[in-house]
Parts: structure tokens; sequence; C-alpha cells
RNA sequence: GCGGCCAUAGCUCAGUUGGUUAGAGCACAAGAUUGUGAUUCUUGGGGUCGCGGGUUCGAAUCCCGUUGGCCGCCCCA
């Protein structure tokens, strides 16, 4: 039977599903114009050096590449931010600030298939390129939230955890830590929250054992839940870097305590992102029930453009999932049903009747209803129900007396009514019965 | 890349210690019903039992391999 398969990873989509997607998307969309986001769209397909620049060589390992027939090693993109990166590093000094940007593509990893993850998967990204202060993360993280939201999710559903790569880098740096083992530290903070004490052993086996007042004073910065133990903790270290860093996290969380969001907000020093291309806040979303991986992630990385070939340019950005959302959708019972039904169902008596009726039916079809008819003779019985079956509201009835008649039967398929109108006047019979 | 479980119709699943031509429900289609949507009844299409090999007189069933799926680990932009 099947002798060809899908890859493995990938999806298809039946129109139930397509229309599902679809849904989602238009309603990201809608959401990202709402806030004042464009969209744009760029290349399914790159050059490999975009991402090896960005992520280092052992990144190809998880990418579709493969070398064209021109000789170049490309890639299937894994993510949008490099390439958006591009667009806006090549034009950065002639682009209208603030630039706000979204997109919705398919994106591409060669990995284990899982729960939420395959190997092809839809992205909506939204950005924010040359603001350097947490105003960005504030319209941002608004976003996220609302992307969420119109779906009906709540906050008891999901949350946001924030956190700051550049908070955590003062702080070890205080303690007086060097570059790599803060770097070493950092990327024992990601695992620790599943790991825990075993995550230790990468910056064990690199730079020896962690001196024990210094674990447990990195244990409890990872532990910090709130503003005010984060100011706590920092009160007695002092220092310029520090005190201006938690201006900024004032700035933040004011800044969404009056959008109304704080109830989607935990501060949450425990993440940190692995990527080490991040710069300064950092966030994801996740469900409170926490039986879900990530449903989006983000952060600011200011670096990143300059790094890829443009000026230097501060950046911040998310990305949300679809296929960890739609398990959520699904888990809350949200995931709508999607019915895709003409307006109009012609039953239709023979051949001559069809021939009478195409005339009417593309007028009304040109008049942006929705309009369907059977392709084949078929008796009347079978002709109401897949009538009434379509989801259609009224039905017409173009039959061998109605021609006869120079009329039209028109039948509402909600409450069985009928009524018979001159041929002439079929369109503005419809056009009446929907209106009003 | 590693480990556990699984694979029979479009879907959900039966299928006896290995034994005739592999079944049911749902879904789909046709008819009963040649001008009115329900219900019901009848009928039909659809399977190389994931694929390949082995054991056997005989394999959906047992063994090996392989592919695919689910779950977990590594990773997770």
């Amino acid at each position: 039977m099947a002798t060809f398969q899908t890859l493995p990873g990938f999806r298809e989509f039946y129109p139930e599903d397509f229309a599902r997607r679809n849904h989602v998307f238009r309603l990201w969309r809608q959401t990202a114009s709402t806030y004042g986001f464009v969209e744009y769209d760029a290349p399914v397909l790159e050059p490999l050096e975009l991402y090896k620049a960005k992520s280092g060589d052992e990144i190809e390992g998880q990418l579709f590449s493969f070398t064209d027939k021109g000789g170049r090693e490309v890639a299937l993109r894994p993510e949008m931010t490099p390439t958006v990166c591009r667009l806006i590093g090549a034009k950065a000094s002639a682009l209208k600030r603030p630039i706000k940007w979204f997109s919705i593509g398919e994106f591409y990893r060669y990995e284990r298939m899982q729960k939420g993850r395959g190997r092809c998967f839809s992205q909506f990204n939204a950005d924010i390129f040359g603001e350097p202060g947490p105003e960005a993360e504030i319209e941002l993280i608004a976003l996220l939230t609302q992307c969420l939201c119109a779906f009906g999710l709540t906050e008891q559903d999901f949350y946001v955890r924030l956190s700051d790569r550049n908070l955590w880098f003062y702080y070890l740096e205080a303690l007086g830590l060097d570059e790599p083992r803060i770097r070493s530290v950092l990327g024992v903070v990601d695992k620790f929250e599943k790991a825990g004490d075993e995550a230790f052993k990468s910056y064990t086996e690199q730079f020896g054992e962690l001196d024990a007042a210094l674990k447990a004073k990195v244990l409890a910065f990872l532990q910090i839940k709130s503003l005010a133990a984060l100011e706590a903790l920092l009160a007695p270290i002092g220092g310029e870097k520090l005190a201006a860093r938690l201006v900024e996290w004032r700035k933040l969380l004011g800044g969404l305590k009056a959008m109304g969001l704080e109830r989607f907000i935990e501060v949450d020093l425990g993440v940190v992102r692995g990527l080490a291309y991040y710069t300064g806040f950092v966030f994801e979303a996740f469900d409170r029930k926490g039986e879900l991986r990530a449903l989006a992630g983000g952060g600011r990385y200011d670096d990143l453009v300059q790094k890829l070939g443009g000026p230097a340019f501060p950046a911040v950005g998310f990305a949300i999932g679809d296929m960890t959302f739609a398990l959520l959708l699904e888990q809350r019972g949200l995931t709508p049903t999607m019915v895709q039904s003409p307006d109009v169902y012609c039953v239709i008596g023979g051949e001559a009747e069809r021939i009478a009726a195409f005339g009417a039916i593309q007028t009304i079809r040109a008049s942006g209803y929705r309009v369907d008819y059977p392709m084949r003779d078929v008796a009347f019985g079978k002709q109401l129900k897949a009538a009434s079956d379509s989801g259609a509201k009224l039905a017409l009835i173009f039959g061998a007396d109605e021609l006869a008649k120079g009329v039209v039967k028109i039948r509402n398929l909600g409450d069985r009514t009928e009524s018979e109108v001159p041929s002439a006047d079929v369109m503005s019979a419809v056009r009446e019965f929907f209106t009003g």
C-alpha cells in the first residue's frame, strides 16, 4: 500500500488540519498587526555558513544541509534569527525606527522526533531592532502573551519566566569568576532544573570543583523568584553595573504591570537559555502544569547583527513554535473545530437544469458567496442531504418544474421553509437572505 | 547518536496452543426511495496483516533483520 511515506518528522496537512493551522496563523498575524508589527519573509534555503557563523560548526549535525548543484553548501533554515539579522544588517540605516517585524514560516531541524518536536515545524517570530532599552522587551512580552491569550488561554494555562543573562554575568563577575568560568556556570544553571546537582559536573570537569561558598551563592541566585529577593541579594554586593541593571529590571516589570500583564510574569533566574548569543533579558513561556516543553522563548541579542556582518544593532525577539502550542490548546479543549461550509448549496434536477443553474451559480459566486453543487446527477433526497451536511444555510433548487416556470426555489435549510423567486432575481434573494 | 514499547482496512481495534478464503464497529459509496434533509435495512469498495528473510506440511501469530511510530536520554536556536 504505502510505497511512499512522508519523511520522518515531516507533516502533512489534510484540509481540516490545514484550516486549523491557518486559523492559528491568522490570529497570530492579526495580533502582531494590532501591536504595530509588520510581516516579512525570506528564503527557506540559506547558505550553511549563515548558521555556522552564528552557532559554530557543531550546528551542522542538526541541520538539513547539503551541497547544491552549483557546489554551494546550503541548509534549510532551522530558525529565523540569523536571516532577519541579515535583512536588518543590509538596510539598517535606511529602515524607519522602531523596527518591529514579525514572520510566520516553516523551519527544519535534523533531530530525533519527540512529543512537541518534529523535523519540520512552524514558528511565529517577532523582533524589535534598534531599541537598546527594556521598552522593547515590554512590547515583545506583551505581544507574546497576547498571541497565546488570543486563543482563550489564560494565566491559569501559561506563564512567562523572566531572567537576565547580564545580571548573571555581573553577579558572577562580582564573585570573582572570569569569563570562561562564568559561561560554564551559565551552562550549569541552564541544566540545573532538570539535572539538579549533576549539572555541576561539566563545570567540575573543566575547572575543578566549584568552591562550596561560591556554589551556595550560585544556587541562591538561581532560586530567586522575585524582584524584591533579587534586590535584597544584590544590595550588599553593590557596584554600578548591578545597580544600573536593577533599574532596567524595575522599568521592565513596571511596564509589564502597567499593561496588566504581571499575572503572567514570573521572575526566575533559573532560566538562562542555552544560547551563547543572548546578551540581556531572556524569557520563556511554559504551560502551568509543566507537562510540555517550552511554548515560546526569546531574549535580547545585541551582538548578533554585527556578528553576521552588519552594523552594531541592538535587537530582541522571540519565537512561538506551533507544535507545543497545538498540544496545549488540545489539552485545554481550545482546539477550534474548523468547518468549511458553503453559504449556498444548489440542488439540480438534471442536465438541462444544470446548464440553467450555472449562470446563477457564477453570479452568486462573483458576489463573494461560497456556492457549491453536486457534480453528478443525484436523487433530490440525496442532494438535500448533501446540502444539509455541507453546512450551507440556503439551498437553491433548480428542478424541471422551476425551470418550466422560470423560477428558482429557495429553501432555508435551517427552518425548512421554501419560497420561489423569478430566475432573474436569485442574486438579490440570496443577498437578502444573508444580509437580513 | 542511545534505550524501552509498538506496527492487522481511512480511523478504533478483535484475531484461540501456528491450521481453510483475515473480521467487527465507525467512516466512505450505491440501492431500498426518479421532487425534499431523520431513522432503518440491504449491498459494495477498500488489506501482499509495515517491509525483507528464516523455522514449519502450513505464519497475522514463532525467530532474526529492517523501516516507521510513540515515550524517555543526549540535544533543543
